[in-house]
DNA sequence: TTGGAAAATGACATTCGTGTCGTTTTATGA
DNA sequence: TCATAAAACGACACGAATGTCATTTTCCAA
């Protein structure tokens, strides 16, 4: 009687197949990618990976899990780092310009391509609702704050300007994967919306005169 | 001895087989489209299909040349239409509204998937920075044009505003696709963007006072 | 050290779409 | 009307990935 292995190590495989499969993933794409890709990648065997996913849909959807609990508290985190939100969402887009820069090289492209192909279906329907509520409302918190402390005098709702922050993250992130940074001028872009949000949300000091 | 049917019936069965792998498209999605969906939507048989196209990827390929064509001279007649360059992005913007309203009933979700999934592919590679390229200087040369017009005194290089646009309209797709334009509150977002695309211009006039 | 239960293996049958190709149909010119 | 060449058809063989399962290996507890 006894279970051969325990907990630790079957969490730790799963893991380690869970990052072959996103080797693949960012290799080759996700809908390119089979499950005898992933098992070679793995070096395990067939029947081995089977015991832990029994299609690349499923790993797609645990990375995807995985990535959002990574993401969760980092609007908190942000305001704890700067003194002024001001000073936060500098050194978001700040942030977002790195990610630009390297978007290629990470899961990125490839979060895009399963959403722009699954989108009918249910199961990452909601999914995608689920990031999409959490990530405006995160934003629009954050805009808030600022508008308590007297930083901003919006232009128009917060929520607004939160789901346009997104929607630019996002054609941002397409055309940086699609043309390069370089070729679609993500420093210029970034530094135009800079600009454009100073002056949606009023920005008190410097910001909207001519 | 004759060819027994030609050009035109040829065109015109070819256009038939396109349109059928467009519904299949927009129906399922680009890559759950299989040769044999598309057989069966156009009613025609395998053989007789495979006369004209051997896979669901020259079909895509053929339809992405076809839209590109459509969309060629679309900058001059907005120009023509409006008697300024203020009114022809108001125009333009108002067009994109309702592009994103019925976003999901036609090809620019399948489009998006396509590009999203193929991007790393030279073939769809140099499709990309074609339509990229072009989208970005016929936007840009509407700015310019406003530029000397004396309409606009832009606070940044007409190209950077102009691949902002284009970024921005990817991200407004995406998001209205994924979660409806409802949802992602396209026309606040649209109004939103074109209060910060009058600031970057420097739009004459109205605009940018607090 | 050994018995046994779970984990891991990989060969195999199955499924599904692909592409071909011999046959049939169709449309013209003679 | 007929001959004929191209167009359309659809059955079939092929290939690739899937999912299973009988067998082997591994690890713990007694």
């Amino acid at each position: 009687m006894s279970p051969k292995v325990s907990d630790e190590h079957r969490e730790s495989k799963r893991k380690e197949i869970l990052q072959a499969a996103m080797r693949v993933f960012i290799r080759q794409g996700y809908h390119a990618a089979t499950m005898k890709d992933v098992v070679e990648e793995s070096g395990l065997s067939r029947g081995g990976v089977y015991l832990y996913f029994s299609s690349t849909e499923e790993m797609m959807l645990a990375l995807l899990e995985e990535m959002d609990r990574e993401n969760e508290n980092q609007a908190e985190e942000l305001l704890r780092r700067h003194r002024t939100v001001g000073e936060a969402i500098d050194s978001l887009l700040g942030h977002l310009l790195e990610e630009l820069v390297h978007i290629r090289e990470g899961a990125i492209p490839v979060v895009f391509e399963t959403f722009a192909a699954e989108w009918r279906r249910q199961t990452f329907g909601r999914l995608l609702e689920r990031r999409y509520a959490s990530a405006v409302s995160r934003f629009a918190e954050l805009l808030r704050v600022g508008e308590r402390r007297g930083e901003f005098r919006p232009r128009l709702p917060a929520e607004t300007i939160a789901k346009m922050f997104v929607s630019f993250n996002d054609g941002l992130m397409a055309d940086a994967m699609q043309f390069g940074a370089e070729a679609m001028d993500a420093r210029g872009q970034i530094e135009a919306y800079r600009l454009s949000l100073r002056y949606l949300l009023g920005a008190a000091g410097r910001a909207a005169e001519a």
